[in-house]
DNA sequence: GTCCCCTTACGGACATGTACGTAGGCGCGG
DNA sequence: CCGCGCCTACGTACATGTCCGTAAGGGGAC
C-alpha cells in the first residue's frame, strides 16, 4: 500500500518531466496558484535558473514522501496543508512543521528526506527536481544563497520549537501554537485549522486530550471563540501572548 | 555584569583584527590547535578565501555571545566545550546543542544570534568575521555551499532533537544522550563529560535529578560504569541502543 | 580541608491514558 | 431535496504514572 502510492507518484512525475511543461495543468486536481510570484521563493529560483516546475495533487492523508526516502524533489504548497514528521519504532510521532500555502518543504542538503511528509487535507503542490536546484546552485551564487536562506529559516523554526518542546507547559505550547497559526493563516481575524487535535498534539509534544482541555479552558476564559472545532477566532491576543512564557 | 563581559571581549577582538594575526598566540590562554586541518571546515573556508582567523579564550561559564546580539563572528571550538541555549523570561533554559572541539558554532544566516553561547569549561576558539564569510560566499560558490552544509547539519540535529524532546521518555533521552556523547567524545572507550547534570537536563528537557536517577539506574544495571560523576564508560552499547526507542 | 556537585528519598503536581458521551459531516436512501 | 444514520473527531471525567521539587546526605575535585 505504501509502495503502491509512491510508485504511482513517480510515474506521473516522470511524465511531467518528459513533457517539460512549466506548469502541468493536466495534473490531477491541478488548480491555479494563489501564491503571489513576487513573494514566491520558487518563482525567484525558477525564474533565475529557468528550471522546470511541475504541479501535483495529493489527497487527504496521502504520503508525499517517507522518512529516509531519496530526496528527488523540492516542493511548494499551492493550496492545502502538509505535515512533516518523524516516527519512533512504536508509533510515537513528532511533527516538526506544518506547511501552508506558499511554504517550501522537502528541501534537503543530503540525498534523503530526514522527515516524512503527508497531506493533511487535499493539497496541490508545485515541485522541481532537487538535482536541478543543486546544479543551478553550483554556478549561480544567488541560487546557492536562496537555498541557504530556506534551510536557515527551517533551522530557526526548529530552534524555537526545541524551546517549546523542552521547557514550555501545555498551556504555553497551545498559546504559542495559536499565535503561530493566527500569524500564518488568519483571514479576517479568523483561522481555519486544517489539522486535527492529534496532529496539533504531535506537533506540540502533547496528547490530543491535553490540547482539547487547553483549548476548552481558553474558550471558557473568553480568549478564543469557536465556529466548529477547527474554526477559531482569537479574542484576546495580548492575553495569549502573556501566556506564551 | 552581562555587558561588562561583552565589552571586554569586543575590545580584545578589535585588537586582534588590527594586528591581522592569522593565529594570535598572545590571546589569553591560547593553546596549539588539536584540530586536524584536513577535516576542518574553518581551514577549508579560510584556505579558499584567505580569511583572517583569530583565536580567543573563555573561562568556565563565561558568555561568548547573548541571544539576539549582533552576529559578528563565527566560531570554532579548538579545545573545551560550549553550550548554545535559549531562555524563557522566568529562567527556564533549553540547551539546543553542545559544541565540542572541531565544531563550528555561532553561524547565522540573519544578523543576530538566535541562541546564546557560553563556555562550559575553559575554552579556546578560533573565529572569523561573519561579514568576511558572507562576502566570500557572494563570489565563491564553494564557500556558499559550505555555509549551507553547516546550517543543514545544525538543522538535522535540531530535527532529531525535536523528536527526543517531544516524544521520548526520560530514560530514552538519557540513552540517546550517552550514545551521542560516546560517538562525539569517547577516547579509548571512555568519555569525559565537560557539562554538569543541570546542563544535561536542560539539553534533554529534564531536571538534573531525573538525569541523575536515570544514570544511577543504568549504573545499577551494569550498562555503564563511573570513574567520578563525569567519567563514564559504556559497558553495553547494544542495550543502550535498544533503550533509545 | 572545603566547597560544589551529585545522589537519593519522599511527597506532590501535571500531564497522560482510558473510557465514554457528544456533535458535526457525509453518504445514502427515500 | 430532505431526512436519517453512520462515522470520525472532539470534549470531558477519573485513575494512573511519570516526572518534578524540595530537602538532606555524601563524595570527589581543587
Amino acid at each position: 500500500m505504501y509502495h503502491i502510492a509512491i510508485r504511482r507518484k513517480e510515474m506521473v512525475m516522470l511524465n511531467q518531466s518528459i513533457t517539460h511543461s512549466v506548469v502541468n495543468t493536466n495534473a490531477p486536481h491541478a488548480v491555479p496558484s494563489p501564491v503571489a510570484p513576487a513573494a514566491n521563493p520558487f518563482a525567484e529560483i525558477t525564474g533565475h535558473a529557468g528550471l522546470i516546475a511541475s504541479e501535483f495533487s495529493y489527497k487527504k492523508d496521502e504520503e508525499i514522501y517517507g522518512e529516509d526516502e531519496p530526496a528527488e524533489y523540492v516542493y511548494q504548497v499551492i493550496s492545502g496543508a502538509v505535515r512533516s514528521y518523524k516516527l519512533l519504532s512504536d508509533g510515537r510521532r513528532q511533527i516538526g512543521a506544518f506547511h501552508l500555502p506558499g511554504d517550501v518543504f522537502g528541501l534537503e542538503f543530503g540525498s534523503v528526506h530526514r522527515l516524512a511528509a503527508e497531506a493533511i487535507i487535499d493539497t496541490n503542490v508545485r515541485l522541481v527536481k532537487r538535482r536541478s536546484l543543486e546544479q543551478a546552485a553550483g554556478t549561480d551564487v544567488t541560487i546557492a544563497r536562496k537555498l541557504w536562506t530556506m534551510t536557515a529559516g527551517d533551522l530557526r523554526h526548529a530552534e524555537d520549537h526545541m524551546l517549546l518542546l523542552g521547557r514550555k507547559t501545555a498551556m504555553e505550547r497551545v498559546a504559542t501554537f495559536l499565535l503561530e497559526m493566527d500569524r500564518r493563516l488568519a483571514v479576517a481575524g479568523m483561522m481555519a485549522l486544517p489539522m486535527c487535535r492529534r496532529d496539533i498534539g504531535d506537533y506540540l509534544g502533547l496528547t490530543l486530550e491535553t490540547v482539547s482541555r487547553a483549548l476548552s479552558q481558553l474558550h471558557s476564559q473568553g480568549v478564543l471563540g469557536f465556529s466548529g472545532a477547527r474554526q477559531i477566532v482569537l479574542r484576546n491576543r495580548q492575553r495569549l501572548r502573556s501566556m506564551d512564557a
